[in-house]
DNA sequence: TTGTATGCGTTATCAG
DNA sequence: CTGATAACGCATACAA
């Protein structure tokens, strides 16, 4: 039924040329008569020709794919990712295949098997909160399969990352409600296993410390690993609120975590920031739709996505092994919509 | 560097069988004897081989892949839609290839040869706003190659489709304010070209037949295809609030332009439902973090990803040329938060 | 039931 | 500079 495609042999037969000639002019090989070559591209053009990249890909023993594990792709700040590394691979002439986890130990298992029976040049890996065990990512490692790390990385493994300044990032955002006037700041938690969730935990610590607000135990909620839920937060939430001496303010340390306060001041009915402040990291326009005084911490997503792509691609093109890696940190952006001066208040 | 997988060589070198046994004995082959199946497969198990895709796909004519056309991924209903579509392709074995056109005529152009480059056996696309000559889409499916489309449909195009019941949304949503007593109902028009635009408009007129409120063109607000900014709709609605009979609710015929008819009320300071009444479609929890009067028509995004990978799949692999069509048709789903009585008002 | 030979489209090697 | 040939891994037609 579909119309078979073009290939180098009918196009050595029009021309009266061997297919290896075709080959080498197509491939702009050095040897070879400029008048041939000129004579080949412009029939391969007239006839839209364009190799056949899964025979390529058999002779050559490279897919030209590349994987990618991540949670889920429904959620602002990884589709951004996904976009990033999208394009850059585009460029570079690879395809990708993503392969969701939703923060699953044993899909995220699966998945690494899958994208090795894909045959991909290299994987891309974020990984799920519920992963401890990260075996099934260094045995393919091990084995030299190039592997690039981002947003959630594997510290033990040692390769190319890229990642945001969370510390910074988180930093800011309370130094900004500190700043306020705020004192009494909660600090909700993502899965806590994770680098990313301790790095934004030493952010805010730091920032309360140049404050001189000392750090409480109780103004931290804490998750397990796995999906989270709304009514997971809400159920903390409500008792945070019934504490004596409940915050003035959160720091939201998750894209889901902001959206999901912002849905919790809602539903309760708690005034923005009059009853509390919030400020969070988050990648939807959130602060637009809820409330222009919820300050944000934006990731460079599509950006992360573009430099993890272009560090698998050049790992993977490489000749030698690599020895030298690299960790490429890229910064936040802290979004404030109001005038802090707005939002100033006396405890 | 990357250890080399094991083929069905190795397997035949191992076993003293020839290559064609093995491949026999993997794919369930009639013509095997049980016993030597039963050893191959031991064997292969033990050795962890696959079968390499890409020989196969050399072999067969045919990738295993399919393309993906799609106007952005970081957009809920749009990200949603992708998972669906991965999660019924991965479960037909096929993998997919994104491809992003951000609204751009041209970039979908080159984006559909950029698939056909790279051997995909079938398409799903859903149009870019700007497109308005198919061209590049039909003379691909002239050619016998398998398209399926899905949310915005080519209707020239003689094939598979999945689409949401627009006219019944629209029509859901608008009734909902107009049973809540609003009577001076916008409607915000999307790319008004696309069918999809054109039915949601008609479930609003109908909506508005039915509770006796004339049709007002003055209550339209259109905008030209191409991706559509705040600031556009800002521009537009500032100008229909100062109209002298200004509408009291308003129907928000896509998810960006409810999401930024949200910001729009925040950022003018209307209060909804009070000043204003909005209903619209939606497949990002708007409404929850936003304002839980907000009424929301969500779509079955994932269950439309599934439906079109599906179609297009066993489009790919019916043996002779499909004759009949089918054009699925999914409901949408009428999210209320508050209960109507709360909401109603007289004018 | 099993083995041999061939080809899918491309490219590298080697000979001319 | 060009052509013949082999090989990438697999699956099938044909032979045994």
């Amino acid at each position: 039924m579909k119309i078979e495609a073009i290939t180098i042999k009918d196009i050595a037969k029009a021309l009266g040329l061997s297919t290896s000639t075709i080959s080498r002019a197509i491939r702009n090989h050095y040897a070879i008569n400029p008048d041939t070559r000129k004579l080949v591209l412009d029939y391969a053009k007239k006839v839209n020709y364009y190799p056949n990249p899964i025979a390529q890909s058999l002779r050559e023993k490279r897919s030209r794919s590349i994987g990618i594990i991540i949670t889920e792709i429904a959620n602002n700040f990884f589709s951004q990712i996904i976009t990033g590394i999208e394009s850059a691979a585009q460029e570079e002439g690879y395809t990708t295949i993503i392969s969701q986890t939703a923060e699953s130990y044993e899909r995220e298992v699966l998945t690494t098997q899958f994208l090795e029976s894909k045959l991909v040049d290299g994987i891309l890996v974020c990984v799920a909160t519920e992963t401890k065990d990260f075996s099934h990512i260094i045995e393919l490692y091990n084995r030299g399969f190039p592997i690039v790390c981002f947003d959630r990385v594997i510290e033990e493994l040692d390769t190319h990352k890229v990642v945001v300044d969370n510390t910074k990032g988180a930093y800011d955002g309370v130094t900004h409600l500190a700043d306020n006037g705020y004192r009494k700041i909660a600090f909700i938690s993502f899965a806590e296993s994770l680098p990313i969730t301790r790095d934004r935990l030493n952010g805010y610590k730091k920032a309360l410390a140049e404050h001189g607000i000392p750090y409480r135990e109780d103004y931290l909620i804490r998750f397990p690993p796995g999906n989270l839920t709304y009514k997971d937060l809400e159920q903390k939430m409500d008792k945070m609120m019934k504490m004596k001496n409940s915050p003035d303010a959160v720091f939201l340390s998750s894209d889901r975590l902001t959206t999901n306060f912002a849905r919790y001041c809602r539903l309760r009915n708690i005034k923005v920031p009059d009853q509390i402040a919030i400020a969070g990291f988050s990648n939807l326009d959130v602060s637009d739709i809820f409330n222009p005084s919820l300050t944000v911490v934006k990731q460079p997503a599509f950006e992360l996505g573009e430099a993890a792509a272009q560090l698998l691609i050049s790992m993977i093109e490489s000749k030698r092994p690599i020895t030298e890696f690299e960790t490429r940190v890229l910064h936040t952006e802290l979004i404030i919509r109001e005038s802090s001066a707005k939002r100033k208040r006396k405890d």
